[in-house]
This record gives C-alpha cells, structure tokens and sequence, in this order.
DNA sequence: ATGTCGTTCTGTGAACGA
C-alpha cells in the first residue's frame, strides 16, 4: 500500500498538478493540507480518478482531507478536545481508516511567532493531537498521522538554523509536543531524498529557495509500530515542487508491506 | 527588500496568512 502526504496550498489552485500527481504516484491513499476550500468545494475530478474523499473545508483557509482508494471508513473531522482560536473550530484534522490503517490528515497551526496567542493555540493543538492519536492507537492497527507538522524536529531538518533564533518550528516547546508523540508510541518515519543529503519537504516560494534547497523537513509521518514496521520505503517526492505552478511543499510518499 | 504565492474584499489593487 502506498500512503502519502502532500501540503498543496489549494487543492483548486494545484489541481492540474495534482491530478497528474496521482496518476503517475498512483497512491492507495493521500493525506491533503491546506486545501483553501469548502468541503463541498473539493474538486469532483479527484473521485474521478477511483479515490474515495473524506473533505473537511470551510474556505479561504486551512482545509484537509483524505483521498483512497482502497476503502474510506469511520470518517472524523476534528480531534479530541480541540482548542478553537478566536472561538472558532478550524479546519486542520480529518481522519479515516483506508484498508485497515487508521490515517489523519493534520495541518498543525503555524504559530506565527512565538509569544503570539497563535503560538500558545499550537501547543494546545498539539496536545489534543497527542490525546486523539492515544485514544485511537490501539497496537493490532496500523495507525499514522501524517501532515503539516510546521516543526522542525532537529536543527539538521532546517537549512540554516542560525537564521531560525527568534522562530517558531523550532522552539523547545514545539519539539517536545513531538516528543510527547512518540512517547505515546509513534515513530517518525524519516524518509529518503531523492537529491542532496537532507530529506526536505518545504522551501519558501521566495528568494529561490528550491534550486538553492533552501528546505525544511516539517511534513511528517508519525506512526505506530504496526506502521513503521510495516514501511519498507519512504522518500520526499521534489519532482512535483519543480516546474511551473508548484506548491511550497512536496509530497513524502510511505510505501507499506502489510 | 518579507524579493512569492493564493484567496477574498476594502474589489482591477490591498490586506492577510504562510
């Protein structure tokens, strides 16, 4: 089973691409971020490409969802005990059980800098990601969440940490609710570049970031024993951040033998 | 130079978020 991640930066802004994404990866299942539109916006060419859709949008931001086609069931939109901000519920989790393995599609708040109420929301966010992935990771299952964790889980996963001081996705609270995630169980699957030593999966569309591979890894799967045991390859897709029209982030596609 | 995107509204450019 091949399972992947892919923050598009809108799915109707990306849809050439993705749509041609999917048919040449030919994924079983796809964990989609900031799709920057309504659940009942999301494209119809998708489904007609055989994948299944659990959508969870409400418009101009956030917005995820999980594409498969190997079977979509027990759908959920948002997690255990989420924190709102500005008391509103956003749109940054969905998860399904696609083929017997329990996947969420999460785009993590950004935080904006630390210190600023979105910060704090991250931390929250990510605690009830922790609470969620405990009450649902049951061993026997294949589980992952996979996404746009907007963390660098160590300084080698950022380009140039010395420009990273004053930030966020790098800051000791932000690396210790990852931390709190794998003590729950979960495994950061690391995968493969294709290019360069670094397995990036985001670089900036400014200052030419990509041919400089001005990169960061903060697309991450974290995921269970059952999972990881079960990932026999997993590489950062940079073909698709080439080219006219791309995202700022590549796909990390996982390939399982279950 | 925060230098590029994508979306929406204050709407044919600016504001916002990333």
């Amino acid at each position: 089973m091949r399972v992947a991640t892919w923050n598009v930066n809108s799915v109707t802004a990306r849809l050439p691409r993705l749509l041609a994404w999917l048919e040449s990866a030919k994924p079983d299942v796809v964990c989609l971020q900031e799709l920057k539109c309504a659940t009942e916006a999301f494209p119809p060419e998708v489904r007609d490409l055989g994948f299944e859709v659990a959508a969870y949008g409400l418009g101009r931001w956030n917005g995820v969802a999980v594409l498969s086609r190997v079977g979509l069931e027990d759908v959920r939109r948002g997690l255990v005990d989420e924190p709102t901000y500005d008391d509103a519920a956003e749109p940054r989790a969905v998860g399904a059980t696609c083929g017997g393995v329990r996947v969420w599609s999460v785009y993590v708040p950004n935080g904006r800098e630390p210190g600023h109420p979105h910060y704090a929301y991250k931390l929250r966010w990510l605690e009830a990601l922790r609470a969620t992935a405990v009450a649902e990771s049951a061993p026997e299952r294949p589980f992952a969440v996979l996404g746009d964790f907007n963390i660098a889980p160590a300084d080698d996963d950022v380009w140039d940490i010395s420009l990273f001081t004053e930030s966020t996705h790098v800051t000791e609270p932000e690396r210790a609710a990852l931390a709190a995630l794998r003590e729950a169980g979960l495994r950061d699957v690391v995968p493969r570049a294709l290019k360069y030593d670094k397995p990036y999966t985001y670089w900036d569309y400014r200052q030419l970031a990509f041919p400089n591979n001005h990169g960061m890894r903060i697309d991450l799967v974290y995921a269970n024993a059952s999972f990881a045991d079960a990932v026999n390859d997993a590489y950062v897709d940079r073909e698709a951040r080439k080219g006219k029209g791309p995202s700022d982030h590549a796909p990390v596609v996982v390939d399982l033998t279950l």
